[in-house]
This record gives structure tokens, C-alpha cells and sequence, in this order.
DNA sequence: GACGAACTACCTTTCAGTCGGTAGGCAACC
DNA sequence: GGTTGCCTACCGACTGAAAGGTAGTTCGTC
């Protein structure tokens, strides 16, 4: 029965980590944004890598469960990738990166409980992804040539490397370029001049919004 | 005539925000790693911000240089992705990330002018490539249905991706099936049994280097 | 009365940044 | 040819703020 506090400390640890980076947030900072005094975030975790470490797990979870979801939803291999990659999509409409991503860009002073977390949800995703793939390839709905192990590996980078680039960038204009191509390199047609998905070319242009350290 | 200290103090401090991220590290590890007193930085570069503009500006020109030697190298479009990607892969048996990514990463706390070079340089390789896309469409290098804008988008995120996500799991092996998988996105032929590169499937196993913060 | 969850008060260390000063180089001027 | 003045490069010693973390206490609830 996980205390509500503990819930709210988890909540918004994630919400910095995800804006700032892991080494970019402090106790001080978590303690005003849910109005508690900073040693009290001490009794719910006892260390920053301790909070770390729970950040990493509650993340992987809630993921785990989105792609279980998501399998359970549609049988389309092409709609389960396209249904993947909306999760990273909401990242960027809500100007938030990538939990794992953040910390693995910290990866030499990243704990090591931290390091083995991150690693384990990049190697979970690319396994789910071989899988679908690889059943989607079986039953045509994904070009023949495509080696699911390697376009998994090529399709995590790319979701990671769009939520990165485009918060700076275009947004969710440019994220959806990237999926655009995406999905022309595992769509089985050379494709007639499909009406579906959008193709306006992002407007590219640095959207600077104003985020005060207090 | 940029002294010899002052090209010491931004080599050091790429690597440091290259492998522990721009808030990761101190002025202190700085003076520290090229042996001069903390104070000492303040001379050349008198806030931190200003080293972080400097970085990114040496960053982006060093960049710029090897885009155009990779296109006085070779005329042939796909030759010249696969070059733009073995920049990034270099990142990976260096175990360095990549500057700007490091940077992006941090978007909540990065002071404006950083984060305006940051967004240009993403912009300038996403035009470089698109470019370099268009011209090997136009003269049939790589698939027609390519749209060079979108692909290009696509392209930089990957490796982008990869860099970030492969210097935790399968080291440069990883890496090269991203790159396998990209390649067949771009090649004209539904390939025959082709022989180049390599197509092992990465371990996929993190692989812990100790690396103690002194 | 034991326990969970919060608090006040404090600790040590590290952070970016400041200050005044030193040592050497270089050129002008008398 | 010595002195004066200014420059770059660096230093020791320092500051106030913020970092992560600790100790002991209070308060409400089973």
C-alpha cells in the first residue's frame, strides 16, 4: 500500500528528471513542487539513487503494461508499431523527454542499480519490438527484407532520438516526419499515393518557451 | 590566436559533458583533469554558460568541416550516409555520447543561447542531409518513395538514438544493425543476398565498465 | 505505546563565481 | 637602457548559496 506522498514524490521526481536530467533537479526542488520539507523526502527515500532507482522501475512498469496493452488492442503488427511510437509522441506534445534517455546521457556518474534499470528497459523494448515484428513479417504485414532484430533496434533509437530532437525543434510537426519514414520503411506496398498520415514538412524552427529555475 | 590552455579546457570539457552531461560536471573536475586552479577558468571562459556556448560552437564547426569533406570524398548519396554514420559510431567506441543530445537533454535549466546553438545544429544536419537525400533521388541511389525531408529527420534521430541507447547495451555491434536497418530503408534494390555489412545480432548485454567519479 | 510520516535544525561538501594580487612579456618614451 | 604602463595568464583565499544527507522530535492513529 504505497503511501500517497511517496506517489506524488515519484510523479514529479519523473517530471524533472524528464525536463532537467537526473544530475539537473534536487531534493530542495522536489520538496516545494509537492509543498513537504526536504528531509522528509528522506524517510521515502532514504538517497537520491534510492529515488533513482524507483524512477526507473515505476517507468518500466507503466510501460510494460502500455505494450501489453497495446498487443491486447490490435493484431496489426504495422498499427502495434504505430501505437508504440504514439507513446513517445505524447512525450513531446507534453515537452517531456524520455525518463531512461535522460539518464543514460549521465551514464559516467550514473549509479550502477541506475545503469543496469536503464539498460533493462532499452533491451525490453527491443525485444518486444523483435517480436512483433517478427510475427508481423510472418504473416505479410511487414516487407519481407525487414530483419525484425535490427529494425527493432533501428526503430527504438529513432523514437528516442525524435522525442529528443524535435522538443527543441518541430515538435510534433517534425516528430511525425520521422514516423512518416518510418513507416514507408516497413509498409509491405511501395506505396500508391496513400491519403493516411500527414506529410507537411515541419516548420523547423526553434519554439523557445520561457521555464524560470524559481 | 585562441591560446593553448583555453583549447585544453574546451577538449576536456566536451568530454566531461560528452560522459556525464552538461549539469554532471563541476569547474572543479575541469581544473582538475588539465591541472590548473578552478579560478584560472574563470579567465577564459568567466561563467559556465560561456564555456557551454563555446563547446557547442566547436562542437558545431568541427561538424560542419566533416560534413563537407564527406561530400568533396564522395559523390555517391548512400556512400555519404554511411559516412555521416560513422561519425556517430566513432561516439560509440569512444563511449561519448553526443554534445548537443547531452545538452538537449537538459533542455529544462539550458540557458537560451545554449539551447539556440543546440537547435541549430540539429537544423543543420537535418538540411545537409536532406540535401544530400534529394540529389541521390534525383539520380536514383536511393528509392524513389524516399522523401528526403522526412527521411533525413528520421535518419539524424536514429543515429542519434543509437549513440544514446548503444553505449549501455551492444557497444558498436548494436549500433551496426541500426545502421543495417537504415541502409535497406534507403537502397534502391529489394536486396539480393548482398554480402556487405554485417548482420550478427548484438548481444545485447550491458556491459559495466567501472568508472569511478575520483 | 509503538509506529509512520512529517517536521526543525543542523551537518559537510561542493557549487559557481569574486577578489586582489603576482609574474612575465611587450612596446613606448625620455 | 631603465622605467612606466598595460596586457595575458594564472594563483590563493574567499563567499554565499545550494547540494545531499543526518539527528532528534512531534503528532496523529491504530
Amino acid at each position: 500500500m504505497p503511501s500517497d506522498t511517496r506517489d506524488k514524490l515519484l510523479a514529479h521526481a519523473e517530471i524533472l528528471v524528464r525536463t532537467r536530467g537526473y544530475a539537473g533537479f534536487s531534493y530542495a526542488d522536489l520538496a516545494e513542487a509537492i509543498g513537504i520539507r526536504k528531509a522528509s523526502i528522506h524517510h521515502h527515500f532514504p538517497t537520491k539513487e534510492d529515488l533513482g532507482v524507483a524512477l526507473v522501475e515505476a517507468y518500466g512498469r507503466r510501460y510494460d503494461r502500455a505494450l501489453a496493452e497495446i498487443e491486447r488492442a490490435s493484431a496489426d503488427g504495422l498499427k502495434r508499431v504505430e501505437a508504440y511510437a504514439a507513446l513517445y509522441l505524447h512525450g513531446v506534445t507534453e515537452e517531456q523527454g524520455c525518463l531512461v534517455a535522460a539518464m543514460a546521457t549521465e551514464l559516467g556518474i550514473l549509479p550502477e542499480p541506475m545503469r543496469r534499470g536503464v539498460a533493462e528497459f532499452f533491451e525490453r523494448h527491443i525485444a518486444w519490438l523483435t517480436r512483433v515484428l517478427a510475427e508481423a513479417r510472418a504473416n505479410g504485414t511487414v516487407r519481407k527484407d525487414v530483419t525484425p532484430a535490427h529494425h527493432a533496434r533501428m526503430i527504438v533509437a529513432a523514437l528516442e532520438g525524435a522525442l529528443l530532437m524535435e522538443r527543441l525543434l518541430g515538435g510534433a510537426a517534425g516528430f511525425r516526419d520521422t514516423l512518416s519514414a518510418l513507416r514507408k520503411s516497413l509498409r509491405q506496398t511501395p506505396p500508391s499515393p496513400l491519403p493516411s498520415g500527414r506529410t507537411r514538412t515541419a516548420p523547423t524552427q526553434a519554439r523557445r518557451r520561457e521555464r524560470a529555475r524559481s
